[in-house]
DNA sequence: CAGTGGTCTAGACCACTTC
DNA sequence: AAGTGGTCTAGACCACTGC
């Protein structure tokens, strides 16, 4: 008898481990999202490293959206506060072209038990409780998405409608700058259904028009779920967008 | 009155000038999809730059999908024809999870003039003509996909029904092998729609079931479009998957 | 002008593939 | 053993920002 030899924790790069290094400090909030964190001099300095095994390690860190490097300025912890990202994650765009304003209204917002669907998107355990969300976004007076919202109740423990309404821009934001949450990444899953009454009612449409239908896992640092929406987007006026790589 | 100093063509470094020329030697298909490059030595010889600089333009266009690195062997011209890259642009995917075999069945290839829309995505000049295919694509014994595709006659001449339903595997990959055609990227629109009387006989399904609509544009090197393809999938038992980053 | 990220180089050595 | 890509270093200099 042979053995094959599977290389279990094989070769790891140097910048490699600096980059898990990084995220564990994002993770931990040693640099909260806008800051600026330690120059490329500084962080060879604390790992003992050259300046080019850190920048290697910022590169990739970059190029997956959870750093942003300005030349002469620093390097930043990405954020959904700034203008070119407010809606880094929203793929719908107006048919015309036109600039896309939606104005959001958030009708509900309970505390309930996470069915077995929920629970097990969000990794939760069976009676955990989640924060559900409804509500409608609108487009030149219009509404266009009808939109529910699962959270874990134990990470945004005071979430209620009153501050929803309250808050004006996205509510990436919202969970940054409230509840020290960032989204790193979202998986989205998108099928075709027809309108039945209660969306025909918030959307303002007859009973079985096409709508498309997202579920969404959005997931902060370390790959932990923590949202799940699912949106209903009337796409007679407007389209769900994608680039192919 | 003070003119504000728009830099035009400011600066550029080096490795983006190797960039564009590696890019015009994929354009002019002086390496094939598949085959490899010269050696990171034998381009910093070419180029009269170091190997570092030389290594930055290729590690920017294999992030870009357009070239495939691998350790020991070289750095080859990215192709649809390898296994992993055979269904690249396909989101489809079933909701058990279970793995995707489609089969495809193409209807009819004809050459016409094309509408204004299609003209207008392929910049072709009025008068034009396209190939316009129709095909239905099938899992497991049940047509799932409705697909029509454009394409400008004047690459792909010779292109015909026979030709295509010989052909197995990706239509990418034949428009690789037959018309040194490669794909690099592609934008997607998504609607939902109702099922009309041809899509529900082409799918077997009822009239009026909400279906996904698919609108692509693909790409070539130089961002030349050359392929439209509008589908229309039964997402009953399959959904549309995407990853926002 | 000092500090940051960005570019470029030259050279040593490592990991992987092939002969 | 030779050839490829991959890592790491040290140092020089450039481009951009802000005081």
């Amino acid at each position: 008898m042979s053995e094959v030899n599977l290389p279990v924790a094989s070769f790891s790069p140097l910048y490699e481990q600096i980059k898990v290094m990084i995220l564990a400090s994002l993770q931990a909030a040693e640099w909260l999202p806008g800051a600026v964190i330690p120059s490329e001099m500084e962080l060879a300095a604390r790992y003992a490293v050259s300046q080019g095994t850190v920048r290697k390690a910022i590169d990739e860190l970059a190029a997956q959206n959870l750093l942003v490097r300005r030349q002469g300025k620093g390097t930043f912890v990405a954020t959904h506060q700034e203008d070119d990202w407010q809606y880094r994650f929203l793929r719908l765009a107006p048919d015309s072209g036109e600039k896309f304003l939606l104005t959001s209204q958030f009708l509900s917002c309970l505390k309930t038990k996470a069915n077995a669907h929920i629970a097990s998107l969000l990794k939760l355990k069976a009676g955990d409780t989640v924060i559900h969300i409804d509500r409608v976004q609108s487009f030149a007076g219009k509404p266009i998405v009808f939109e529910e919202i699962w959270l874990p109740t134990a990470r945004f423990k005071e979430l209620d409608l009153y501050s929803l309404n309250a808050w004006h821009g996205p509510v990436y934001a919202l969970y940054e700058s409230q509840y020290a949450t960032h989204m790193v990444r979202a998986e989205e899953k998108i099928k075709a259904v027809a309108a039945d009454e209660i969306l025909a009612r918030h959307l303002q449409l007859p009973v079985g028009v096409p709508l498309l239908s997202v579920e969404r896992v959005a997931f902060t640092y370390g790959n932990k779920p923590v949202e799940i929406r699912h949106a209903r987007y009337d796409t007679r006026e407007q389209h769900y967008e994608n680039k192919l790589n």
